[in-house]
DNA sequence: CTTGGGACCTGGCTGC
DNA sequence: TGCAGCCAGGTCCCAA
């Protein structure tokens, strides 16, 4: 499920490849992938030049020469890959480039997406800071928390309040902060916010330095796997010790999503502040 | 307006 | 062994 740290890899791993060459050719195997574009504006992709290679949120973005912009979200099974061996029978789209390098865009459970657009912020206008960005910081978080009356996790999910945080890292990002993650938002404390603040930034940061999660589908574009996950203290650990405390870690359904959580590190009590190493 | 719940998608697993 | 039904979680949509 590719989220921040894996859509980052992706590009940081394919832009030495592709930035530079153009599209010469851009087969769509499935058009129902394409949004807000019609198939035959799909083909101005071609005699395109790749300028650079973005990212935000979990939205991989191309920003192409004629100041047009191709963006890819990947959903849950969604993987890009450069010049695999055979194309697979779930591939969506075929990109042929200058140099005779191929991409392709493979999605498995169809609920990824691609679009050609004029304005990429058509796309990502609504979406919350980068967390990683200099310019999200603790009190913009506080700000952001404290308008809504919502589960933390439920808030971690919310890509309009903070971008590219999906269920895993999510629920890394809550651990590590020692926070349950039913607490509603605008209960929590400044010192557990800014704890907050740093455990989402540290569990994102880890990740893209793993290269990313390999848990179900994903993996880089040349085909290596991702190792994050070997880092996952909670998350995808269902009834397997903590591995702070040693609890069994429990799993609940927050907004219909599982979530993962050590029932004695990230108590509700209001009284139990997290503990700092 | 906010919040919460369901739908969509498909391959793999479970249980009868 | 066969197969119906459930589950995963990305986003979008709708109801209270």
């Amino acid at each position: 499920m590719p989220e921040l740290p894996e859509v980052e890899t992706i590009k940081n791993e394919l832009s030495p490849w592709i930035v530079g060459q153009s599209f010469t050719q851009a087969a769509l195997l499935d058009k129902e992938i394409l949004r807000q574009c019609s198939v035959e504006e799909f083909q101005h992709l071609v005699g395109q030049r790749i300028e650079t290679l973005g990212r935000r949120g979990k939205y991989l973005l191309f920003h192409l020469s004629s100041n047009q912009s191709l963006i890819m979200h990947f959903g849950m099974t969604g993987t890009l890959l450069l010049n695999p061996k055979r194309i697979a029978h779930y591939a969506r789209a075929v990109f042929h480039l200058s140099n005779g390098s191929q991409l392709v865009f493979n999605d498995q459970r169809r609920l990824g997406a691609i679009w050609l657009l004029e304005n990429a912020t058509l796309v990502t206008h609504k979406l919350g800071p980068e967390p990683l960005s200099q310019n999200f910081t603790p009190p913009v978080l506080a700000g952001l928390l404290r308008k809504h009356r919502i589960p933390v996790k439920a808030a971690l999910l919310d890509q309009n309040l903070i971008a590219g945080i999906g269920n895993m890292y999510a629920d890394e990002a809550l651990f590590a902060a020692r926070i349950h993650p039913l607490k509603k938002t605008h209960t929590l404390s400044t010192p557990e916010i800014q704890t907050l603040f740093y455990a989402i930034r540290d569990v994102l940061q880890s990740a893209i330095d793993s290269k990313g999660a390999t848990v179900d589908t994903y993996i880089r574009p040349q085909g290596q796997l991702g190792t994050a996950q070997f880092n996952f203290k909670v998350a995808h650990r269902y009834a397997k010790p903590c591995p702070a405390c040693g609890t069994t870690i429990q799993r609940i359904l927050v907004r219909g999503r599982g979530t993962h959580f050590c029932p004695h590190c990230q108590s509700l009590n209001l009284s139990t502040l997290p503990k700092l190493i």
